[in-house]
DNA sequence: GTCGACACTGAATCTGGGT
DNA sequence: GACCCAGATTCAGTGTCGA
């Protein structure tokens, strides 16, 4: 239970990391606004959705079904939810780093007013994800469609924002080499992984899987990065975090909630160095200029280069540059001058004749990259 | 040609349906404005998205993609966009029936304000439906998660309506007798379903694709019913209306999407009256009541009905109620009652002896339900 | 006529680091 | 902030052409 920390302790203390790997209990807005500019990196929130039930909901075998009725859940009107909303996206806002990127989940109850408000408040979708679930409550009453998803909204804080961390390269993997795309297939929680109480009862209405956050983490941070859940409730977000080498911060209010996810995030064992490196493409590589492939000599002055189909030629110059029929430059900008664009990767298109075949003379800079490793 | 019809035409007509199975040429606010009260069954919407592009955008092989910047796609501003969502919604709901439904088609750049504007004006959200595209365009960049899915909203005009058409038997049968989910799977428009100009060009950057309306049609309307389209385009509404067996009312501004629209709906072959018959439930059976058995003569007044397992047991009245230790009321309330349960379906609860063993008096309403059948 | 290679395309808010 | 420029980046199709 160490990791709990009442705000008014927060705000007193003098150290400056006190709130890193920590359950602040108070009011949403309040804590957040205890917390610095621009120091986490992820945010995932998982706000109250609003539900508007009508009397209570049975199964065709007169069950009656457990329906989310807290206190927390109810708003007076649209216009009520929508002030809430806006006033925990500000304070998110200022605490998110330049770089940082949000996540939000809701259903159809609640998700077009937070979406509209991100927007309104000048954050940047990069992707709506829908969690498709595999076992979703049926409709019990047959006049409607089976609601069988969520919606999550990932966004940055503005449309300029740059650098935000998506693992594109870990994720296609992950997804058989192709683009992971916007709907994602998970099991709801249930079973071992649902937390329940002494009595056996649920202890948070709406858990969320550990599958969906270790997905919504894996994509968008790094190792040690900070994630932060406004919304804490049973403490997912927390251990997944910690779970995948993240640092985590959460907010919640009520005790009970603090308790069990406490002691959940307690029992996580956090996955070793190996299991957490993240698999990245060529843009995190070592840069490797041509003009080192010619000091090196791998390629030589006066070496002819062509392209894969011979149909274009250039003459490699001492000071790194090629030339072709009176226009010279770098590989990339002739490559893509001889053939009419815009842009052209001279890497993959200027080829060498090693006597058999052609061959990209990405392949050389590959050979320097492996000596460079080596060398470290 | 003959189903298009110029705005003027339309306020000058004295015919009252003069407007069915029309395109109105015109704005779309304007055109709602001519049409009568509470006229239309449905609505399908597909309004301007509001993209904000930058730049051109290559794909890895240096090619353009063709990007949807059409002028009728600019808004100045989300202001803007909300304020042209919120004039065409209203005028919408004045021509919508109160039994009617609509359904608004969407991605993330606008369906997040459209679905809060629709709760604005106090529509009912009944589900929002996912459309997942199987060969969506891929994240050229590899800086987000594939874009591979759009959202529909379906809605009705208040959170009291009843009534509304969902043909949920038709649908649960036609997904392999499981409940239809809110994630549907669907090609994107393509091959000779794409209408293409002269040249070659697409006629219409947005297109959607036949099998997509079709399930909104099947799902939502009756056969005769009118569907509504305020931003008709290609005409994709009209086209599977009329396949469909139901009425449409397109409206369109642009000539050449009309002319497009016009030629492809001549061309549509509707279905005959055998296809086009909704499979139906018990909601949609003739409704039997249990005065009805007792007036036929297949249950006598005075005859002892008992649960399957003859723990309690009921004295039918001739008035079509029934009694049991002081207690009396109908079937379902008295099965509710016995049993300590807040509601019970009397049909499958109470049983008679048939001499040999006990059966449901439901079985008894197959009886007469035949017997109707046979009549007609 | 068949098969393979290649070109083309779809509602897209699509780079990042340095000067 | 504007500009420059190295260089990284695509999936499921349909249609065409030539062998």
């Amino acid at each position: 239970m160490a990791s709990v920390f009442p705000l008014a302790d927060l705000k007193a203390s003098a150290k400056p990391d006190s709130w890193i790997d920590m359950i602040i209990k108070g009011d949403c807005v309040a804590a957040l606004e205890a917390l610095p500019n621009h120091s986490v990196d992820v945010i995932f929130a998982d706000p109250p959705y609003n539900l508007q039930l009508g009397g209570m909901l049975h199964r065709p075998d007169q069950s009656v079904v457990d329906a989310v009725d807290n206190e927390w859940d109810q708003f007076a009107s649209f216009e009520a939810y929508d002030a809430f909303t806006r006033a925990w996206l500000l304070a998110c806002r200022r605490v998110l780093k330049p770089t940082g990127t949000i996540w939000v989940i809701g259903s159809y109850h609640n998700i077009f007013r937070v979406g509209a408000t991100l927007q309104d408040l000048n954050f940047w979708i990069l992707n709506d994800i829908v969690w498709r679930k595999t076992n979703p409550m049926p409709n019990f009453k047959g006049r409607r469609f089976q609601n069988a998803h969520e919606t999550m909204i990932w966004a940055s804080p503005n449309a300029k924002a740059k650098g935000y961390t998506f693992n594109y390269d870990a994720m296609k993997a992950a997804n058989d080499d192709v683009q992971m795309r916007s709907d994602w297939l998970f099991p709801i929680c249930s079973g071992n992984e649902r937390l329940k109480d002494g009595d056996g009862k649920k202890v948070h209405p709406t858990q969320k899987p550990e599958a969906l956050l270790a997905r919504v983490i894996m994509a968008s941070s790094r190792p040690g990065d900070i994630i932060l859940d406004p919304f804490f409730g049973s403490g997912t977000t927390g251990a997944v975090a910690k779970r995948l080498g993240r640092h985590f911060v959460g907010i919640e209010r009520e005790q009970d909630y603090i308790d069990a996810a406490s002691a959940r995030i307690e029992a996580v064992q956090p996955l070793g160095k190996a299991e957490l490196t993240i698999m990245t493409g060529k843009k995190q590589e070592i840069r490797v200029a041509f003009n080192v492939l010619v000091e090196s000599g791998l390629i030589k002055p006066g070496q002819v280069l062509t392209d894969s189909r011979r149909r274009y030629s250039a003459i490699v110059r001492a000071d790194g540059t090629v030339a072709s029929g009176g226009e010279s430059g770098s590989i990339h900008r002739l490559g893509a001058r001889v053939q009419g664009l815009d842009a052209c990767n001279g890497w993959t298109f200027w080829h060498f004749d090693d006597g058999q075949s052609l061959r990209p003379i990405d392949e050389l800079r590959s050979v320097i990259r492996s000596d460079l490793a080596k060398a470290e």
